[in-house]
Parts: C-alpha cells; sequence; structure tokens
DNA sequence: TCTGGGGTCCTAGGACCC
DNA sequence: TCTGGGGTCCTAGGACCC
C-alpha cells in the first residue's frame, strides 16, 4: 500500500514548536509581504477565516481574539521539514518527498504488524523527535491515498491514520466531494459537477473515453488511480529545475527606474544563485514587470525573454541580461507594484553546446568561482553585485518573523 | 494603506520536414 | 475538376499543485 504523511498545518505547527504557549490559541502564518493568509490553525478555522485570504481583511478579528501572526519564516519551516523527512525514512525507509510536508511512503511487506499500527506508532515517534503533527493515509494508489488523508484529518478520525482498504473504497468514495480530489481543481471541477459527477465514486465509474475525450490525459490517470490502477509515478529525486522563478511583490510601489532596477537585479542574482545550487546553465533571461493588478487605474504588465549565448550559470552575465531586459520594458508615469525574473533553456554544463564563436573568458570563471565558494561558506548576501546593493526601501514586508531557532547561532532558543 | 511565490505537465497550434 | 499523409520540434497558455 502507498501511504501519504501530511503535517497538519505545518507552517503553525512550526511557530508552535517553539512557542508551547501558543497550542490552544488561534495562529496564523502569512505569505510573503504578509499579504495572505497561507496557515491556520484549528483555532483560527473556527473564527471563519479561509486559506488565502488578505491579512487586512481579518486583522481587526485576529487582534480582538487574541490570534498570533507570524510572517513566513521559510528558513525555519525547511529545516523541521528536513527533520521530518529524515525521520520518516528511518522508519519506511524510501521516502518520495511531495512537498514541504507531504510525502509517500511504500509499507514494506516484511513490516510486522499492521497498516494501521505501523502509521500509529511512526506517527508518535515523529511527534516526540521532532515534535510536529502528522497524519497518515493508506490506500491502494496515492490519489487514493490522498483522499485517505483527508479522512485521516477529520475530526471522526482521532487518531490521525486512515487505512482505505479496496472493500471500503466505495462506501468512502460516494462521500467524497469530485471537487477534493487531488488532481481536480476548481475549473474541472465545476465542469465535472455541470454534468453530474458529483463525488469521487461518480468519477471512476465515468467512462474513460468520455473522461479523455473532453478532459485531459491528466484526469484519465486520476480516473484510474481512483479505480486503485496506479498512473502516477515516482518524482524523480534531485531532479534539476526546467525553470527558476525568483520575484516578489514591493512593500511599496516603486515608480523610478533605479529602485526598480535595483529589485531585478536582486532578484536575477537571487535566481542565479539557485541556479548554481544544481549547477545549471540558464539560455534565457524572461524579466517582467507589472503595476498593482488590484488597481483599476494605469495597469501596465510587460515582459521580455533574452538569450543568453552562450548559456550561462554567471550571476554577473545574467544580472546584466535582466537589467538589460528591464531598460526595454520599463515605461514611464506607472507605479510598479512587482517585478520577477525567470530563468530557462536550463542545462548541466556538461550538456552545453559551446558556442565556436565566443571563447570563455578565464579569468571571469575563476571570479564566478570564488564569488560561489563565499556565498556557500559564509551566506548568500556576503557579496553580492552593486546593481543590486544599497538601501531597498522596497524590500519585503516581514513584521511578525519568528527567530530562525534551529539554522541560526545568533537566533538559537534560550532556556532559562 | 493593505491582496504570495514557486513549481509541474499537458495541449493546441504553428513552422518545418519528407 | 482534382490539392496527402505522416512526422518533429517549439512555444504559449491553461490547469493544477503546494
Amino acid at each position: 500500500m502507498i501511504g501519504l504523511m501530511d503535517c497538519n498545518s505545518f507552517y503553525v505547527s512550526c511557530e508552535r514548536l517553539f512557542r508551547p504557549d501558543l497550542r490552544e490559541c488561534p495562529v496564523v502564518v502569512l505569505s510573503n509581504n504578509d499579504g495572505c493568509v497561507v496557515a491556520l490553525s484549528r483555532e483560527a478555522k473556527q473564527l471563519g477565516i479561509r486559506r488565502g485570504t488578505p491579512y487586512f481583511k481579518v486583522r481587526s478579528l485576529l487582534i480582538s481574539c487574541g490570534a498570533a501572526v507570524f510572517s513566513s519564516n521559510y528558513t525555519l519551516y525547511q529545516n523541521i521539514s528536513n527533520r521530518v523527512m529524515a525521520v520518516l525514512g528511518e522508519l519506511f525507509g524510501e521516502v518520495e518527498v511531495y512537498s514541504i510536508d507531504e510525502a509517500f511512503v511504500h509499507f514494506p511487506l516484511d513490516m510486522p504488524g499492521s497498516v494501521e499500527q505501523a502509521a500509529g506508532a511512526a506517527k508518535e515517534h515523529i511527534e516526540r523527535m521532532v515534535g510536529i503533527p502528522v497524519s497518515f493515509g493508506f490506500a491502494r494508489t496515492k490519489t487514493l491515498a490522498k483522499a485517505a488523508n483527508r479522512m485521516a484529518k477529520q475530526s471522526s478520525c482521532p487518531e490521525g491514520v486512515y487505512v482505505l482498504d479496496e472493500s471500503r473504497e466505495e462506501e468512502v468514495l460516494r462521500r467524497f466531494p469530485v471537487t477534493d480530489i487531488w488532481g481536480i481543481g476548481s475549473r474541472k471541477g465545476r465542469w465535472l459537477l455541470q454534468r453530474g459527477v458529483v463525488s469521487a465514486w461518480d468519477l471512476r465509474l465515468a467512462p474513460s473515453y468520455w473522461i479523455k475525450e473532453h478532459l485531459s490525459l491528466v484526469t484519465l490517470r486520476t480516473h484510474w488511480e481512483l479505480q486503485g490502477r496506479p498512473s502516477i509515478g515516482p518524482e524523480t529525486p534531485g531532479a534539476p529545475r526546467k525553470g527558476i522563478l525568483s520575484s516578489q511583490g514591493f512593500s511599496r510601489e516603486i515608480t523610478e527606474l533605479f529602485p526598480l532596477s535595483q529589485a531585478v537585479a536582486t532578484y536575477a542574482e537571487r535566481a542565479a544563485g539557485k541556479l548554481n545550487d544544481q549547477q545549471s546553465t540558464a539560455g534565457y533571461v524572461t524579466v517582467f514587470v507589472r503595476t498593482n493588478r488590484f488597481r483599476h487605474d494605469l495597469q501596465y504588465a510587460r515582459e521580455v525573454t533574452l538569450r543568453l549565448d552562450p548559456p550561462t550559470g554567471s550571476s554577473t552575465e545574467i544580472v546584466a541580461a535582466a537589467q538589460r531586459g528591464l531598460r526595454i520594458i520599463f515605461r514611464e508615469g506607472y507605479s510598479y507594484a512587482k517585478a520577477g525574473v525567470l530563468l530557462s533553456g536550463i542545462d548541466l554544463p556538461e550538456a552545453l553546446q559551446q558556442n565556436l564563436f565566443i571563447s570563455r573568458d578565464d579569468r571571469r570563471q575563476r571570479l564566478e568561482l570564488a564569488v560561489q565558494q563565499l556565498k556557500s561558506n559564509y551566506g548568500r548576501r556576503v557579496i553580492h553585485t552593486l546593481s543590486s546593493g544599497g538601501e531597498h526601501s522596497w524590500a519585503m514586508r516581514q513584521e511578525y518573523l519568528s527567530p530562525r531557532y534551529t539554522t541560526n547561532w545568533k537566533e538559537l532558543p534560550m532556556v532559562r
């Protein structure tokens, strides 16, 4: 059987780990720029707040209820996630990490006891070793395991473990809304509802040719998975990214070229850093800028893609290209709210097509290497291009950031 | 005042080939 | 009068995921 482990309200649980005083209290975690609510504790859900709600709309409600509010602290969450996955790996062997708070596991045939017992023990062990509450759903396929996991999170399942045996599939899927199935989003969900496909069981019974014709191969796989035929393979572990995006909204709108180009340089450098981490080169740089999409006046959004020939991993070349791009799309007279840099055409250097007409500058390569070395030893911001430096008055808002308890010597939790 | 960021895969359609 | 059939590769955009 395939199992899906999912951390309960993961970001909230990470914050609570170091703030046990918040265990009973409503807690929310905000997106970048403290924009939207992206994680909620059970108590916060009971206040009627939904994931994705803009913070400014619920701020007064949260304050009046004595809720704790946090900015996203990804450094902390990623570190806690690594710990959860490591413990999971000790218990189940191979783990397919699907997201920061989810992983698929297999129940090994030689494991003693029932699936329920093993998952229950694993849940307890993770909570004891790392301190994060998790849920397990087991079933014949990934899609069914996802559904089982959802069952495990319901109040009717206090153990937090749900094993969806084949014999129980019909009973469970008949009550399972089609719109809650993994792979059915809002668009397909609406389309299916209009045609009387209401439950997961309905989708399982629908004719395959009808699904293939009107929906897609992806939905056909979902349909097979609901029938118990595994159709979604494993993700390749450690596969290099095919596109690398760094973008961010500004904490205040920008009208001048200079701060905008500073921001674009910063994002380009961040993207180049991720590119270097996977030791690849990029063939294209896309730069985009846009005004506040929630405003009705003076909308402007444009992007441009420049070719890097030959492909490069050099942060200085990538920054320079991004700034060239910005000068092409920048227009005076607008208030910019967001910019971003996307790297694509990504390849490993071995696969690199050598450009016969341009010889690589050896000194520049040595410089790149030295810069990378410094960054990996002393942190990403220890050295940066001049164009990304200076004061970032537009920098992300993070008013409620918790300390990086587990990854920074200066921010270790104190026990008094 | 204030509305996230980062990915993946698939499909359709165009350009091009024989 | 009559205008094939089969491919590949690339890109943009859509839908979905967390």
